[in-house]
DNA sequence: TTGCGTTCGTGTTTGCAGCACACTATCCTC
DNA sequence: GAGGATAGTGTGCTGCAAACACGAACGCAA
């Protein structure tokens, strides 16, 4: 056995590469899309090679940066994807993070040749990209119910309506109005603001603001180690949003024009 | 950006050194314990170098054999550490994953210099291990209540009792011997055989074996992602073995004369 | 100004599941 | 056969989740 842990160098034959890809959601038209670049005739997460001085975390909000122009988002280490057969090249490994950038910040990012896709149609990806997002997907699904992850996919100021349509369009069913709101007053995670939305139609409704718990139960958390720099509060959201509801169609959303 | 995915050998002028670290954990008297080798003055987690053609996987249990003389267990990948300062001597990250040995061949196995010691009473750890086990034995409280891994940590037969105390020990608190039993009963996850433990006192036990249930709701299933081989189902046992109850105490386990 | 469309906001009832809780049964040993 | 030890068993309470429908406030257009 190899002690990796004695002084002096030990450098494998063939070096490994060590690469991060970043799976980056956000909510556009009431679905949950990923962001992709292009990469020959299909499409590929933002992605790079890791720099020998640099910590994952970074290399991955590097390479976020790259493509979408921001870096100061939520952002986890979601699995390391080593398969030796990944990479038909030469031995790649990757360890993916997934991000959450909220609405308002979306329109001013996204730029080169990269673009918003929905969750539900995505096109043609590369290696193993596709995995990636859907384990990215899975976990994103997991630890809404148990954290309060999904408002930084909201701008600071929100309605509960947009609140809830977050936890819709991820979980993918619908939710009870009322339920949903008591759970939230419970749990004391937002705070009413002085202003209204001045909605296009309809009554107007109350703005709330994120306001973050003492985590109650700070135990039970599953990522304690998570990569979070943006801080978020892991409270428990669980049961009202967790529970089985009728699922929501999803609607494919077809991609802006121009974005392309 | 660095196109990773594009052909051609892309290394960086530093190669990164890639290993792996496990947690081996394992019920020996009434407490979880974890396998260790000694470094030095200090101790650390089984590990190695991932070989260039060699899965993450295969890679940790490379480095579990070669200290417990065993591969053919449960494990998991369990975070990947990559800060910059972690190895003074060179820049190597760690595919950190964890495992879990049945009691009965423990016995057969840590050999060499390494031996168990109680996860209460660790002793001085190498660069960042301690903070790896934290963190696993985390993981492993968290999984322990919604999937049903802690079959892992018991021979083929057990009685209810047994797996009973595999929760207690591990969540670290004592629950209800009724209500634990009303719910294995319910989730029907073991089966009695037709024998009975001959006790050394008191009333002989039904002894049981795991039954692998048709995960009836895949879906929640945090981790489907993990690298498992002795395959384990993914049901949810969750509630009664999740809440509070009095916490039992972490008696220090005194390690076995000679196993050092 | 009135009617209509749209979204916001609000309580009650019912059922289930988690939790607490204590005693009898069976074996061994002395 | 008495005592010690572990195995095995049932009920009642309570809190939480789920289902469910309608009035309120606004914009707009006729």
């Amino acid at each position: 056995m190899v002690d990796t842990n004695q002084p002096g160098p030990r450098t494998a034959t063939h070096p490994i590469r060590v690469g991060v890809d970043v799976v980056v959601f956000t909510i556009r038209d009431d679905a949950l899309h990923v962001l992709l670049a292009p990469s020959g005739t299909a499409w590929r997460l933002p992605s790079d090679l890791v720099r020998p001085d640099e910590a994952l975390d970074l290399a991955a909000r590097r390479a976020l940066a790259d493509v979408a122009g921001a870096s100061e988002v939520w952002l986890e280490q979601l699995f390391t994807f080593g398969d030796v057969e990944r990479d038909p090249q030469s031995r790649l490994i990757s360890v993916a993070h997934y991000a959450l950038v909220a609405a308002d910040v979306v329109s001013e990012i996204a730029e080169r040749d990269a673009r918003w896709w929905a969750v539900s149609t995505l096109p043609q990806l590369v290696l193993d990209h596709r995995r990636i997002i859907d384990y990215a997907l899975t976990r994103l699904r997991n630890k809404l119910s148990y954290t309060t992850v999904g408002f930084q996919l909201l701008p600071q100021r929100f309605t509960l309506s947009d609140l809830q349509r977050v936890y819709e369009v991820i979980l993918g069913r619908a939710l009870d109005k009322r339920n949903f709101r008591r759970k939230v007053e419970v749990l004391g995670i937002v705070k009413p603001t002085r202003e209204q939305r001045v909605s296009v139609s309809g009554r107007p409704a109350q703005l709330y603001r994120f306001v973050a718990t003492e985590a109650p139960e700070a135990i039970g958390a599953p990522e304690p180690l998570s990569t979070v720099t943006t801080s978020v509060q892991i409270a428990r959201i669980s049961p009202v949003l967790r529970r089985r509801g009728r699922v929501i169609p999803v609607v494919p959303v077809v991609p802006r024009e121009g974005a392309l």
